[in-house]
RNA sequence: CGGGAAAUAGCACAACUUGGCAGUGCGCUUGGUUUGGGACCAAGAGGUUGCAGGUUCAAAUCCUGUUUUCCCGACCA
């Protein structure tokens, strides 16, 4: 079991913001630029969002989604065009002015999201009913001129996913936004091992432009909301400001009706400061690049067989490893296997070798367990599903054990300084919600259901949701 | 965008107060010895002190501006 705690990351419990910057640092996750708010992705943390492409983007291709890829650039003009829209994305927008050395008549913007630029081309494809659905995603980066930036949480330049569609019903489209929202809470659970909280947006919080998003909402680790992704229903607004037509079945001129969905590396973010800790990074065995790392102690001819047959063994199984055999102590690796996060590191030495056993190690427990060396494949198989789920339950324990039901205004003034999330009854105004934003710093999360039978906290009139609030990056 | 802190070798820092040869540790390279919790010996390499101006015989050091990073706040589909 360690002892020692790797020199260079600030305790989680004693200041939560330097340790998850350590962490990304010193797992080699990113490197500063000197652009502001830029980050560099670096080979182990492209390998993690590689990861998750991977799983999404099938996720997408089995629900009959394609990919494309749309301009860069939006003509303001275009921009202009759908009034909630720009309202909500004007302060945050990089502007191109100047191209080869001459003012632009017209400026452009650097896509924020592409919901115009998907429009203004599904205008000119869509004309029958036979056009729809129309599912389009793409994979690709956006800019946002935030003014805090925090390496995947919050930065300038965003790499992520968004997903554009129309379709000919309300229904479908209805039906389309739920089915990427629960794909979406699917991969988290399944994959990211974050349980997260589901539901729909106030008005105050939901998308520009958009009717209704829906959201999922996961707990950090010090009790901090992370908005995690979001799936977005637009209805006609964007279609009819567009003028996006087609000719349905009786032969009648009539608006699309349109989705929009996204998630980004900030899950990289959620993933760490869910389930890391003061050696590094733990990451969940479905996700990590890297799944066994397998450290060899000492020289010996015996140990160099091991190896050969465990990597074959291993490569069989589709299942990633690496071979830590630089020439360093074992110390130095087993921190440096711990600060990686790989979820099962096998270590093996001349005393192993003698009594015909290897030492398994979980990097989400750091507990070592001795297996008999003909037996190890199948304890490592068994051990990976383990992690996956034990690591999935703790973070669901600790963040049912951090949301707080409270009935009365002066329960949440006596609490709301406690990590975690508040579910209260709110009648659904946007002044009370406010008020307990301006009160207490809490933002609202996410609804979590229709309430008749309760007062709302702020203004004691009859309550129409049980909704979440929370502290958010 | 407001308040605070910082930037010196790849990393962490010293030298700055009181201007005068740019240094220490880790890491890196080479050779050797080692190997069960960040090994040891020896020999090396590595610098436009973030950037741009200014003051001065002389600037890492003083002054001005600027960029980036971190922390707190505001903002954040």
């Amino acid at each position: 079991m360690a002892e020692k705690k790797v020199k260079n990351i600030t305790s989680r419990d004693q200041d939560f913001g330097a340790w998850y910057t350590d962490v990304v640092k010193e797992a080699d996750l990113i490197d500063y630029s000197s652009v502001k708010g830029s980050m560099i992705i670096r080979p182990y943390g492209y390998a993690i969002w590689e990861n998750m492409v991977n799983v999404l983007d099938n996720m997408f291709k089995e629900t009959g989604h394609v990919n494309v890829q749309m301009p860069l650039f939006i003509p303001e003009s275009l921009f202009n065009i759908e009034k909630d829209h720009v309202e909500g994305f004007a302060p945050e927008v990089a502007v191109v002015t100047e191209g080869g050395n001459e003012k632009l008549e017209e400026k452009m913007i650097i896509r924020p999201t592409s919901e115009v630029l998907f429009c203004d081309h599904y205008k000119k494809i869509i004309n029958s009913y036979r056009d729809l659905p129309l599912l389009y995603n793409q994979w690709c980066t956006i800019v946002r001129w935030e003014k805090e930036t925090r390496p995947f949480l919050r930065s300038r330049e965003i790499l992520w996913q968004e997903g554009h569609t129309m379709h000919a019903t309300e229904e479908e489209a209805r039906e389309e936004t739920l089915r990427m929202f629960k794909i979406y809470e699917t991969f988290q659970k399944e994959y990211l091992a974050i349980p997260v909280i589901t539901g729909k947006k106030t008005e105050k919080e939901k998308f520009a432009g958009a009717e209704e998003t829906y959201t999922i909402e996961a707990m950090m680790y010090n009790g901090i909301a992370l908005q995690n992704g979001t799936s977005h229903y637009f209805g006609q607004k964007f279609s009819k400001a567009f003028g996006i037509e087609f000719l349905d079945k009786e032969n009648k001129l009539v608006n699309p009706y349109q989705t929009s969905w996204g998630v980004s590396t900030r899950m990289i973010g959620g993933l760490i400061m869910t389930h890391s800790d003061d050696f590094g990074l733990v990451l969940p065995p479905k996700i990590a690049p890297t799944k066994v790392a397998v450290i060899p102690i000492g020289n010996d001819e015996r140990l160099d067989l091991f190896i050969e047959t465990i990597k074959e063994d291993l490569k069989d199984l589709n299942i990633t490893y690496t071979i830590m055999d630089l020439d360093k102590s074992p110390g130095y690796k087993f921190a440096e296997a711990e600060v990686k996060g790989y979820p099962i590191r096998v270590e093996v030495g001349n005393r192993d070798l003698q009594a015909g056993v290897v030492t398994l190690v979980r990097r989400d427990t750091l507990e070592k367990i001795t297996v008999n060396m003909n037996e190890v494949i199948p304890h490592i198989q068994e051990l990976l599903d383990l992690i996956q789920d034990d690591m999935y339950n703790r973070a669901l324990q600790r963040r049912d054990a951090m949301i707080y039901q409270v009935d009365t205004i002066e329960e949440l003034r006596s609490s709301y300084d406690d990590p975690g999330f508040f579910l209260v009854n709110w009648c659904g105004s946007e002044k009370c919600e406010n008020s307990i934003r301006e009160e207490f710093g809490l933002k609202s999360r996410c609804i979590k259901d229709d309430v008749t039978d309760k007062k709302c906290i702020v203004c004691n009139s009859d309550s129409k949701h049980s909704i979440y609030f929370g502290k958010q990056y």
